[in-house]
RNA sequence: GGCCCGUUCGUCUACCGGUUAGGACGCCAGAUUUUCAUUCUGGAAAUAGGGGUUCGAUUCCCCUACGGGCUACCA
């Protein structure tokens, strides 16, 4: 009987949510739902000096609007709870204090000046099997010393014991087999002085605790699997040790390393998945959504980063993606960011969704303008017409800004040099010659003859009539435009435009 | 420096021993659009190098090179 699937996101609550983050969490989610498991958030707090207010509240906002929803979390519990570590923390404690009982830990009191001076003096300076017995700790000092600098309370840390010539391999999901010698592995802390355990202990307690059944993380998690790995046997839990995965990195479009949030600042792209504020600075890094993305397509192009179905298909909704992702598919290598890629997905994603779903976003867009729309039918048109040439929400109101108010100038060198009296009177007559409820192709009927009337080419008069209308040289049909308007503002463009153009 | 991981068009990737090495983004050209975008058609563009294994390697193994990650009382 395979062990329920129960896998968990666990960010640290330290500011923007980055996309490689949201990533790890779309997969952890995906592989949850695909094997009708359990998708968890846990939060890891264990760095008391890097709290920052409000950063959990804002990764729980991030996934929700990207439809990773937890089942259990901080906000909504669960029967594994609390889902913050630093609520856990009593816990922590009595693990550290078995591992030394059971000779697989030790105190360790050197101070931090200490293992500073320690790693100037000596350039590869590693806490562990060479150097650990000369240091300050339970294992060189006498058990009356080690009795008595705890009785007053002397600060310590618990650190793990690595084994002596000891290999340490697992089967990675992604990478297959990969080892460790635990020589080379340093005693990393397990316990902080401030009782606060430090990730490699809080991640392995809670994870058991959690019966967390797969493990879905950065690469940069790697070489501290061996410490995770020895730390499930040592505790005893060896047989019910979770199968890991070490998901590829996201790396910056340029040159090599992993993207930073400082890269999109450099290269004018969003890293974070919405707006961060960063409470001590005020600053703001705009997001994803705020950019006007889509969630679909965030969650769609952060999907693809890394993994595919095996088919050309690249346009995915969130139930396809669970039911077509495994992790077998995920690929090895890190994966450059493509911010004009991200953009295409978008595009499609606009593309593919229909205006009434579209509608509300479009008003808020205009809002964040200072604009209401009232006439819901008639935003509904002038999405459709206008949707196709957005890449961002954002593009809509620039797109559109035309249909909900008059220009309010216009592209005059456009028009300038080729305007003429001729033109003018043609536009008076046609002004004149409207009648209500012409159908857009009837407009356009009755602009030609009339151009031919005149003995003017209609081409020449398109582009004129297009900057009454919108302004500049951009835009859906001009006569489709001159439909969704209606005659009374269709007349009311032209005149004014024509006052304009003397 | 040490350890670990990785390496197919510029980028994301497919092909899990036998293909003219496929698709997508971007780019270029043409068509459509009497604006711009969309759309359509076409094009240039890759298996890092060297050894093995094999009848046959992009695919399996080794070495080299290159890239990345980690190397905190951060996660």
């Amino acid at each position: 009987m395979e062990k329920k699937v129960r896998v968990r996101f666990a960010p640290s609550p330290t500011g923007g949510l980055h996309l490689g983050g949201v990533r790890t969490a779309l997969f952890n989610y995906l592989f949850a739902k695909k094997h009708n498991g359990t998708f968890i958030l846990r939060v890891e707090d264990t760095d008391q000096t890097r709290f920052v207010a409000g950063a959990e509240e804002y990764i729980a906002s991030c996934l929700a609007w990207c439809g990773i929803h937890p089942d259990e979390s901080p906000e909504l519990g669960g029967e594994f709870g609390p889902y913050r570590q630093s609520e856990r923390k009593p816990g922590y404690r009595k693990y550290a204090e078995q591992l030394i009982a059971d000779g697989y830990a030790y105190y360790a009191f050197d101070t931090p000046e200490e293992l500073d001076a320690k790693r100037k003096e000596i350039p590869n300076f590693l806490y562990g099997q060479a150097s650990r017995m000369g240091m300050r700790n339970s294992l060189t000092l006498s058990e009356a010393e080690v009795a008595a600098l705890l009785a007053q309370n002397m600060p310590h840390v618990v650190r793990i014991k690595m084994p002596e010539d000891e290999n340490v391999s697992f089967v990675d999901m992604i990478r297959g087999h990969v080892s460790f010698d635990t020589n080379l592995v340093d005693d990393k802390v397990l316990l902080k002085a401030d009782g606060m355990p430090t990730y490699h202990l809080a991640v392995v307690a809670d994870d058991r605790a959690m019966q967390i059944s797969h493990i879905f993380r950065g690469e940069e998690w790697l070489p501290s699997a061996p410490i995770h790995i020895l730390l499930w046997r040592y505790l005893g839990w060896g047989d019910e040790m979770p199968k890991w995965a070490h998901l590829p990195l996201i790396l910056k479009p340029d040159g090599n390393g992993k993207l930073s949030k400082r890269d999109g600042d450099r290269l004018g792209f969003p890293v974070y998945a919405q707006s961060w504020t960063d409470p001590k600075t005020g600053d703001t890094t705009k997001g994803f959504r705020e950019l006007g993305f889509m969630p679909e397509a965030f969650v769609n192009l952060l999907a693809m980063l890394g993994w595919n179905d095996g088919t050309d298909k690249e346009i995915f909704t969130l139930p396809e993606l669970i039911e077509s992702f495994s992790i077998e598919r995920v690929s090895k290598a890190g994966a450059k960011f493509d911010f004009e890629k991200a953009k295409w997905y978008n595009h499609e994603w606009i593309k593919l969704t229909a205006a009434e779903n579209l509608l509300a976003v479009v008003k808020e867009e205009y809002a964040a303008e200072g604009m209401v729309l009232n006439d819901d039918n008639y935003t509904l048109k002038v999405i459709d017409l206008i949707k196709d040439r957005c890449n961002l929400l954002t593009d809509f109101v620039t797109q559109s800004k035309y249909f909900f108010t008059a220009p309010a100038e216009y592209d005059l060198p456009a028009v300038k040099g080729k305007w003429s009296p001729e033109k003018a009177t043609f536009f008076t007559a046609y002004l004149n010659g409207l009648e209500d409820n012409q159908s857009a192709p009837e407009l356009e009927e009755k602009f030609k003859s009339l151009a031919a009337e005149h003995n003017l080419k209609p081409g020449e008069l398109m582009l004129p009539f297009r900057i009454m209308l919108v302004g500049g040289k951009f835009g859906p049909g001009v006569f489709d435009i001159a439909f969704a308007l209606g005659v009374a503002e269709t007349k009311k463009r032209i005149s004014s435009a024509l006052a304009a153009f003397e």
